[in-house]
DNA sequence: TTGCTGAATTCGTCTGGACGAATATGCTGC
DNA sequence: GCAGCATATTCGTCCAGACGAATTCAGCAA
C-alpha cells in the first residue's frame, strides 16, 4: 500500500522542514534514525534492539516514511528501512545533527552496542539486501 | 523568578538532546530561534514579528529557557532573549540547522523581513543593550 | 487450501502540551 | 502610595499523537 519504488534516478524534493523537525520530537524515533545510520535493518531488528513493541515500531517506522526521513524496501516477507538519501541544505544538516545526537544521548550508544551483539549473532533476517549503506 | 544571571566565565553543561530536539517540534519556537540569531531580542519584539498573544510569545521563551536554547536578559521592566551560546558537538550542529531551517521555512523568511521593518521603525523598547552580536 | 511468520493497521485510552482569556508580578515614573 | 506598561503565570479547554492489545494483511511453504 505505500513501498518506495527502487527508482535510483528520481529528482529529489526538499525535505519538509516542520515535519522532519517533529519526527524528531520522538526519542524512539530519534533511536531509530541512529540505527540506520549503519545500514539498512529490517522491522525485526529494530524491534529487537529498541526494546519496543511491534507495533509500535511500525507506527514510527511509517510516520518516518510519511516525512520521507527513511525509504523501506520490501524483501520477500522482510520490509528493509533505510535513511532516506540526503539532499543538500537543511537535510544534510539534520543528518549532521544525527551524528551528534548520537554520540549526546546514553540510549542511542546502548543501542548501538545491542545492534552489533545482534548482528554478530546473524540479527533476525535473511542477510541484507544489495547495497548496504 | 528565573533570569539566567550574566555570568560570564560559567562552565557549560553540554545541552540536553532530547528536551532540544522536542523544543524544535513547534514551528513558532523555530520561528523564534530563528530570529534570535540575529541578536538579542524583546518579547515585545517578537510578539510583534510573529503576529502572536503575548502570554503565547512568553510561554514560548520560557520553554526555550528552560532547555537552555536561550538566555535571557533583564533591563529595567523589558526581558531581552538572545540564542545561548553554542557548546561544542550536538549544540552547534542545532545552531547550523536553524540556518538551514530559516532558509527553507517560508515562515522564517517572512520573519526576518518583518523584523527589519520593524527596526527601522526603532523596535519597540530602548534599543538593545550592549554586545548586540 | 491451511498454517506460519513478518509487518501493518485499527481501536480505545491517556497524556503532553498549545491555546485564549484572565490574572498576577515587576519595574518605572508620578 | 498609585497608575501604567512589559512580561510572566494560572486556569480551563482542546487536540495531536503515543501506547498496548487485538486484528488484519501479505508472503511463503507444505
Amino acid at each position: 500500500m505505500h513501498s518506495t519504488k527502487a527508482n535510483p534516478a528520481k529528482a529529489r524534493s526538499p525535505l519538509p522542514v516542520a515535519s522532519a523537525l517533529r519526527a524528531l520530537a520522538e526519542p524512539t524515533r530519534v533511536r531509530m534514525l541512529c540505527l540506520l545510520r549503519g545500514g539498512p535493518l529490517c522491522v525485526g531488528d529494530l524491534v529487537e534492539v529498541l526494546g519496543v513493541l511491534q507495533p509500535n515500531a511500525s507506527r514510527h517506522l511509517a510516520y518516518l516514511r510519511r516525512v520521507q526521513l527513511v525509504e523501506d524496501e520490501r524483501r520477500g516477507s522482510w520490509t528493509f528501512y533505510r535513511l532516506a538519501a540526503a539532499s543538500p541544505g537543511f537535510h544534510r544538516k539534520l543528518l549532521g545533527l544525527l551524528d551528534a545526537a548520537a554520540a549526546g544521548l546514553p540510549e542511542a550508544r546502548r543501542d548501538a552496542a545491542t545492534l552489533r551483539k545482534l548482528q554478530a549473532k546473524g540479527g533476525c533476517c535473511p542477510k541484507r539486501s544489495k547495497g548496504g549503506r
